[in-house]
DNA sequence: TTGTATGCGTTATCAA
DNA sequence: TTGATAACGCATACAA
């Protein structure tokens, strides 16, 4: 393998100028330049990576831990991965996976080490094992998700509340009275990922705050869980004439199959909205709205942050993707448009 | 961060004995060793892995090229990433994340620029554009999965073809005489990772050697696409006693469901065995006996044959992963033995 | 059993 | 505009 001093040999030039050459930090004549380059890729020349990390003090290389706990949604853990590595190249870094069973060790290892520049912490959880370590870290790292203490951390999701707010704000736009979330299963809810608390909240207020009767349900285990909850939902109140559903793929498509037994149609009977979804639902039957959460958003955004924090010391903060409302026909004003409760 | 001189002051000897004591490579008394352990300790010194790959040259790290098609399955994708992440540890390896749209060029890059020892490739398809690379590359590398053309690489996969067989002995021995296949929908046999091909022609081929009556079917696409395959299978020929499925988790449990819908029992009116697959069926309904493809099982091989080609030069070969059987109780002898075909 | 010294391939400082 | 050379941190051949 051609190393820098074939390239300035076969160049007639040192191996400095080679190096400045190629990294554009110091002026180098046309000519120069190039037949360094024509040498370079006479050799198919490139740099050798420990060297340049050994001298460069950069490893060109982030870390990523996407710890794979029982009820991660595969398809959306990898598209954070892939989100994470695509983003990374960008800046010409490679990713480092992680494996969960070396989540905080891992992280230790390869920054004490110093195999890598910077860290992505994927999946966070509000009691994640992770966080302390990380906070003792003098590494660059960035979370994707929001922990319980975020205090000292630098932070990306999506904005959760305003998706929250969005979601209501579409259904009571479009003439909707009473609504219903369908949220996650309960462990959710206690184990804590606390974007669903976050979600609930500022649905329930938000709707509530706009005049509208809210109810809010969790699909029990096994597989009625889901259709339960929507029948609780539509009948619950007023009868919920629109539905705002935060939770997994196979939920939300138990609860269509449900809504579809009831007779009821979409956008018809029932305006249904999916919210923060990592999968596809314009291809559900029938297509949902969706406020989508998109991994490369998040991902972009977090990796950028640790590009920052490498060159300038960027202070701590969290940062708020907005969500975004995409239309696929399943929202529409309520068949009866009924008076207000009250008035 | 503390380095290997650091150590070697406070452990009061030079860092020849340093790097001797921690690598193994020379023997040194207890009384030093102990110092330099303590010193290790005080200073939390992990080495350097710039210095370390450069001096060393290895760099402890293994890319993975782990394409997302179209058609992949997410969580089976997942863990064999995590799986090879888990096997490389053991070896004191990370690996290193390609990107789909780095396949080749980001193979090239990480080898020329020698950031890896060794390759791991996963979800190898027949005509694989990363093959070609691969053959060209001095770094060790080894597919999970055979492509078209094997020769001269390294190949480690489950045994489809005895697992087919194994699949079809099942059946056999439990008294069965009708025996059906529900396949990969078209198109991966078009596409052609070929494991479904190897799979397909050696179950009808041992199925019939052994005097069975064999049909095959393969999903259409829509909802409905396994369940017409399922009928298919049951009324065709003598009507299938025993089933078994190759495909994917959703596919399977939509052939469950019809099943269920038409008033069958499992196993007592028919018998089901889930093939190759890397989901849990001890968790369907009702749970399914299963020849499970274990990505642990390919990917500890695979990454135990990089291990070896690092070493010493290992032939290219393909190494065939030993199917197992775990029943959960889907499979039982048919309920009214019928007598042979024709005898 | 231990120490000295060289080289790995690059970046960057200091000279020219 | 370019060149010589000193780090960077470690592994290892060679000495003792």
């Amino acid at each position: 393998m051609a190393n820098i001093h074939d390239v300035a040999r076969v160049a007639g030039v040192s191996i400095s100028t080679v190096s400045y050459a190629l990294s554009g930090k110091r002026s180098v004549s046309e000519r120069t330049r190039e037949r360094i380059d024509s040498a370079v890729r006479e050799l198919g020349y490139l740099p050798n990576a420990a060297g340049r990390m050994l001298a460069g003090a950069r490893t060109q290389i982030l870390a990523v831990t996407a710890p794979l706990r029982a009820d991660t949604y595969a398809p959306a853990h990898m598209a954070f991965v892939l989100a994470v590595a695509t983003a990374a190249r960008r800046y010409d870094y490679d990713i480092l996976l992680l494996t969960e069973d070396e989540a905080t060790s891992g992280l230790q290892r390869v920054t004490s080490s110093r195999l890598v520049d910077g860290i992505i912490v994927l999946d966070v959880a509000i009691d994640d094992e992770r966080i302390e370590v990380i906070r003792n870290l003098s590494t660059p790292s960035v979370l994707v998700g929001i922990p319980g203490e975020p205090a000292g951390l630098t932070c990306v999701d999506l904005d959760f509340e305003a998706a929250a707010r969005l979601s209501a704000d579409t259904l009571a736009d479009a003439g909707h009275r009473s609504v219903g979330l369908l949220g996650h299963p309960a462990a959710v809810y206690e184990r804590g990922s606390n974007f669903a608390h976050r979600f609930r909240s500022a649905f329930l207020e938000h709707a509530r705050a706009r005049g509208l009767e809210a109810a809010f349900a969790m699909p029990g285990p096994g597989p009625a869980g889901a259709a339960d909850a929507v029948d609780t939902l539509i009948r619950s109140g007023a009868g919920a004439t629109g539905l705002v559903m935060h939770c997994e793929e196979s939920l939300q498509t138990r609860a269509l199959a449900r809504i579809a037994e009831a007779g009821l149609s979409i956008p018809g009977d029932l305006s249904v909205l999916s919210a923060c979804s990592s999968f596809d639902t314009s291809s559900f039957s029938p297509p949902l709205d969706v406020i989508p959460l998109v991994a490369a958003d998040s991902c972009d955004s977090a990796v950028a942050l640790v590009m920052a924090a490498l060159e300038s010391r960027s202070e701590p903060h969290v940062e708020l993707v907005a969500p975004r409302f995409t239309s696929h026909g399943s929202v529409a004003p309520p068949r009866v448009s009924l008076p207000p409760a009250a008035a």
